[in-house]
DNA sequence: CCGTATCCGTGGAGATACTG
DNA sequence: CAGTATCTCCACGGATACGG
């Protein structure tokens, strides 16, 4: 493990996490829970198999994640995050806010995975009507499906379908943001291309927190196709 | 440049700021101000020039720091950071509380700068009697000196002398480091080889505020040679 | 199907010498 | 002082083949 040989907190932060993929791979298990090599795989499209298992070991070592031989019905290795590692969430949260400035309209070339977008929410956005009851959004952006479960004042994320959600929001990331964000109202989502059904009300419950300025800005620009 | 190519705010804000040394020159800039080329390199011990200079440029072409052709005193051109540059601080931040952890005592064939150790303490420590004058401290650790200024409830660090310090603190970076948090008292921080003259008090004005448990530890051992 | 290992082409990183 | 030029070498990315 090359290092910078530098006495300084920071530094020392980037020897375990500054090398390409790592914080990345860091993301995915924060994001999706535990994960198979193949999740990850997935997760990291453009990862060559090689480097992805290097990473994996470097991270094992730092005691960042761990390998568990999962039972019978998985039948497989999954890796979870330690303690540690998930303690990397307010990095992770501090480069997704930075990055809002650099995020424009999704690019053709680009990969996209709905948890991405579907996690951070709850960076970016509240619960503004917390003593209602615990209302659920489906979200079906282009590839997997993803709920987001609004109590008590926060957002929580995980992959998957619901079966009875309050609403259900069909659509490209781009335009579902802006909508989430409030930067496009329900008439101009729709002509955007996106499905709203069931209770539109869900949508003007959770509203931006501390919305950086580029944050409204991109999602304004990349609502519009 | 490299890129990742997924539509991700993280993903986004890594492939600006993800390269090697990147982050570190970002460092440099907030921790000291704008700084010549010279000053960057010195800050940055075991980076090539070469590579300091295409990295300057490609923060340049990120819009991250720009370029100021000082005047006659100086006679050179500066680097300085822009606000997008400046609000990477967050990411800083994070990562540095999270790499304290990792911190131990100063290596031999480690490099050290007072500066990396001094502008981070004001994510550490608050001035507990904000209502009192002011009160500067002065460090004088391995290289160059640093000073503190304690203000309102907050720290302030810069680099340089300050003519009447209220207390100033001559010894090892790790000592002092230890003294300042609280982990080892004065006598012991004495014993360690760090010499205080003046106001003893100051240094029971300012405190940890969210100490992370591994800062604690960390302070303690680094502190025992 | 899961994960590891190997080979190879390219480009970034590092060390050093050198110049406006 | 502020870089540029040159060289070497390893890390990365991609493909593929192999063992559980």
């Amino acid at each position: 493990m090359r290092t910078y040989g530098q006495h300084c907190f920071i530094a020392k932060a980037l020897d375990v996490v500054g090398d390409r993929w790592t914080l990345l791979i860091v993301r995915e298990l924060l994001l999706q829970g535990p994960c198979r090599f193949t999740d990850l795989r997935n997760g990291l499209p453009g990862i060559a198999t090689n480097l992805l298992s290097t990473r994996i070991k470097e991270l094992e070592d730092a005691g960042l994640i761990y390998r568990e031989a999962a039972p019978p019905p998985v039948a497989t290795t999954l890796f979870h995050l330690t303690t540690d590692g998930r303690e990397l969430e307010p990095v992770l949260e501090a480069l997704g806010i930075w990055g809002v400035r650099y995020t424009t309209a999704q690019s053709p070339d680009e990969a996209f995975r709905a948890h991405w977008l579907g996690y951070p929410l709850r960076w970016f956005l509240h619960d503004n009507r917390p003593a209602a009851a615990v209302q659920t959004i489906q979200i079906v952006a282009d590839d997997e499906p993803i709920v987001l479960t609004v109590d008590h004042g926060t957002i929580t994320p995980r992959s998957g379908l619901t079966p009875h959600p309050d609403v259900t929001l069909v659509g490209g990331p781009d335009q579902i943001l802006g909508l989430l964000t409030g930067m496009i109202d329900a008439k101009k989502a729709a002509a955007a291309g996106v499905a709203v059904t069931g209770d539109h009300r869900v949508l003007t419950r959770i509203r931006p927190t501390t919305l950086p300025p580029a944050l409204a800005a991109a999602a304004a620009t990349m609502s519009m196709p």
